[in-house]
DNA sequence: TATTAGTTGATAATGGTTATTATATGGAGA
DNA sequence: TCTCCATATAATAACCATTATCAACTAATA
């Protein structure tokens, strides 16, 4: 993420460094998760700061909001084509890049204009799949 | 949706209306729909009472819970495999059967042991489409 | 019909997100 | 560099979907 000047989005220290901890970030963090590791830095940031700097960002097509954990929304600052692999017991997501063949015939496009698509892969991840042989 | 006897589920007239409602309905809606759709045939019922239905038929398998809407969980009766159109304007969601060859090599699973997989294509549906144009 | 385990409905509690607002400040212009 | 003000921050209240609680009720079985 270019943590450059802007249109119409004043630089400070917070969004500074939600920027820079965004940067290259593959966890697809919460708010919460981005507000608890900027804690040490800035004790005095509001979470309010944190859903604020998102959504300029969200606007500015920086970053992408993520329905995939019913809980929370969670954050993406790769913005380019991609898809996830998503772990149904403990919400890990992961991102893989390959493509797929996704065409629509126009009947299957239903009067829609499709402007994206997504694959979202459910599973179990190896962390938890060796938790739970642990338990066993 | 079969509304037959179920191991373990009482059945009572609201769970019967729920489930009636569902059989075949492709709006997938969410706890609020439900509720509201029905308030009219039982009166006192409780949003509790919704949930609580739901999160039984889920387990059991005869519904699922969809992620799509970043506000609020929604449900899909057809546990069939299938896809979705999204519109991100009303958020209405259409289902598509189109299969799609979706296969991952051993690397691209990130040691994930894949269980499911779902595409979701965003866009304006017909009816914003048609909207936006009559407001300009 | 009597029994009882499970369900309902009312409502409180929870948790994530959004709104509000007094105070502070980045950054453009003097 | 200094001033000024539009905008951002932080604290916290409000909001809303969901979950938890529990006393009263009832479907299912004997």
């Amino acid at each position: 993420m270019e943590i450059d000047q802007h249109k119409s989005m004043k630089m400070t220290p917070q969004r500074i460094a939600i920027m820079k901890y965004l940067d290259g970030n593959v966890t697809h963090p919460s708010a919460a998760d981005i507000y608890g590791s900027l804690r040490g830095e800035f004790p005095t940031m509001s979470l309010a700061t944190v859903y604020n700097t998102m959504e300029i960002l969200k606007e500015q097509g920086r970053v992408v909001e993520l329905s995939i954990d019913p809980a929370k929304k969670r954050f993406d600052p790769n913005v380019g084509p991609h898809h996830h692999l998503i772990c149904t017991q403990c919400s890990k997501v992961v991102d893989i890049f390959t493509e797929f063949p996704l065409g629509l015939t126009e009947d299957e496009k239903h009067g829609f204009k499709i402007v994206g698509n997504h694959v979202d892969f459910y599973g179990i991840c190896g962390d938890c799949a060796a938790a739970e042989k642990e338990r066993s």
